[in-house]
DNA sequence: ACCCTCCCGTGACACCTGTCATGCGAGTGC
DNA sequence: GCACTCGCATGACAGGTGTCACGGGAGGGT
C-alpha cells in the first residue's frame, strides 16, 4: 500500500516542523511539502502532488488567497484530487461553517490530542468528512450569520479600536453611514461599543 | 552521556504533541513531561526532574500563575535546577525582557526554523542565554515601559472594548479616575482611543 | 510639625458615539 | 409609469469619552 501524500501550511515554521516529525512516525504518511503562506498552497501542492493538505487558518497570505479558508477554497477547485483538513487554533463556529462551505473535507482545533491527528489525515484520504463534534454543535446552535455585508465590513475595521472616521476613510463611505451600520451591529450583537460587537462578531466567525 | 530531561508546556495539545515528536528524534533529548496549564509546570518539573523547560507564553493558568512568563518566575525560584526556555508565537519586545527579567535562559518564537530548537535546548542546558538576535535589538530599541501599574491595569480591562463604566467597576476605580488613566495611556502611546492605545500596550508588552 | 510627592477623585468643557427618524436616488417588479 | 425595496446619507439628540485644571488625603522624609 502507497503512502499517503501530505502538504503542510502553516505560518509558524517551528509548528510546522514538529508536526512533520509527528507525521512522519506514522509509516503510512509522508509529508511531501511544507509552505508558509496561504497564497503558496495550491502551487506546492500541485507540484508535490499531495493527498491531504493539512491548513492552518491563521496564515498570512495575498490579498486573494488571505488565509486558509481561501486556499481550500483554491484548492478544491485548481487541484479536486487534493482533499483539505483544516488545522487552527480557534474553534469558532464560522470558521467551521466557512471552511466546510469552501470545500474542505475535516476540521480539527489544535486542542486536540496529537494522536488523533494521524487518525483524520487518513480519515480524510478515504474520503470521510472529520469534524470534532463539540464544535459542530456550537456551530449549529449559533445559527446563520445574522450580519450585512456592509456590517461586517464595518467591524472589520472596528476591530482595532480607531475612531469612526477612520473607519469611515478606509471603507469610503460617510461617518454617519458608518456610525449606522455600527449602531445595528452592535443591535445585532447585544453589545455596547463598537469594539466589542466587533470583538464577539469575530469569535462567532461572522466578519 | 546522559540525555537532556525536557518538559513541555502548551495549552494546544497538537503542537505539544508535535514538539515531543520533534525533540525525541534527537538522541541525546527526551520529553518526560508535558502539560497544559501555566500553574501545572511547577509540580510537573519537580515530580519529572526536567534540565529544561520549554514554556509557551500564551497559556492558561490561575491568577497567581497566569502565563509562561509566571511560571518561569516560579520555576526559577521553586526548582532552580531546571532552567526555562520560552517558546512564543508573538515576538513582542516587552515579553522578551519580561521573560528576561523572571529568570529565563532562553527565548525563542514559533517562527524559527524547526531544526534550530534542538540545539537551542541544548545550548540553554549547557548554561547558556539564547536569545534572537532580531528580537533582543528591537527589545532595546523599544525603550523601558512608560506607563505605571495603573494605566497598565485599566488598559488590561480596556482591551476588549468595554465602556469606560465597566472598567472602573472591574479595578475598583471611580469612572473619571479611569479616564484620567486612560487619556495618559493614550498620550503615551500616541494614539486617540482607548483601545488603540491598549493594543499597542498589548504590542509592546508593556501590559 | 512641615513640606513634598503620589494616588485618587471631581468638575467642566469640547468632541466623539450610539440611536433614531428622515430623505434621496438607483434599481426592480408589476 | 408606479410603487417598492435597498444602500447610503443627513440631521438632531443624549450620553459616552478624552482632556485639563484642581484638590483632598495618605504616606515619607527632615
Amino acid at each position: 500500500m502507497s503512502t499517503i501524500r501530505i502538504l503542510l501550511a502553516d505560518d509558524q515554521a517551528l509548528v510546522r516542523g514538529a508536526l512533520a516529525a509527528l507525521l512522519d512516525l506514522e509509516p503510512d504518511l509522508e509529508v511531501v511539502a511544507q509552505v508558509g503562506r496561504a497564497d503558496d498552497v495550491v502551487a506546492a501542492a500541485e507540484r508535490s502532488a499531495a493527498h491531504v493538505c493539512l491548513l492552518d487558518i491563521e496564515m498570512p497570505g495575498s490579498t486573494a488567497v488571505p488565509d486558509g479558508i481561501a486556499a481550500a477554497a483554491e484548492l478544491a477547485r485548481a487541484v479536486p484530487s487534493a482533499r483539505s483538513l483544516m488545522v487552527t487554533t480557534f474553534g469558532r463556529p464560522g470558521y467551521l461553517r466557512r471552511a466546510l462551505e469552501s470545500g474542505a473535507a475535516g476540521f480539527v482545533v489544535k486542542d486536540t490530542p496529537a494522536g488523533e491527528l494521524a487518525e483524520a489525515v487518513r480519515r480524510v484520504h478515504a474520503g470521510l468528512r472529520v469534524v470534532d463534534p463539540l464544535l459542530a454543535g456550537e456551530s449549529l446552535a449559533g445559527g446563520a450569520n445574522p450580519l450585512t455585508e456592509r456590517e461586517a465590513e464595518v467591524l472589520r475595521v472596528a476591530l482595532d479600536g480607531v475612531p469612526v472616521a477612520r473607519i469611515a476613510e478606509r471603507v469610503h463611505l460617510s461617518a454617519g453611514t458608518v456610525r449606522n451600520y455600527l449602531s445595528s451591529a452592535i443591535g445585532k450583537t447585544g453589545t455596547s461599543t463598537r469594539v466589542e460587537a466587533a470583538r464577539v462578531a469575530r469569535d462567532r466567525g461572522w466578519i
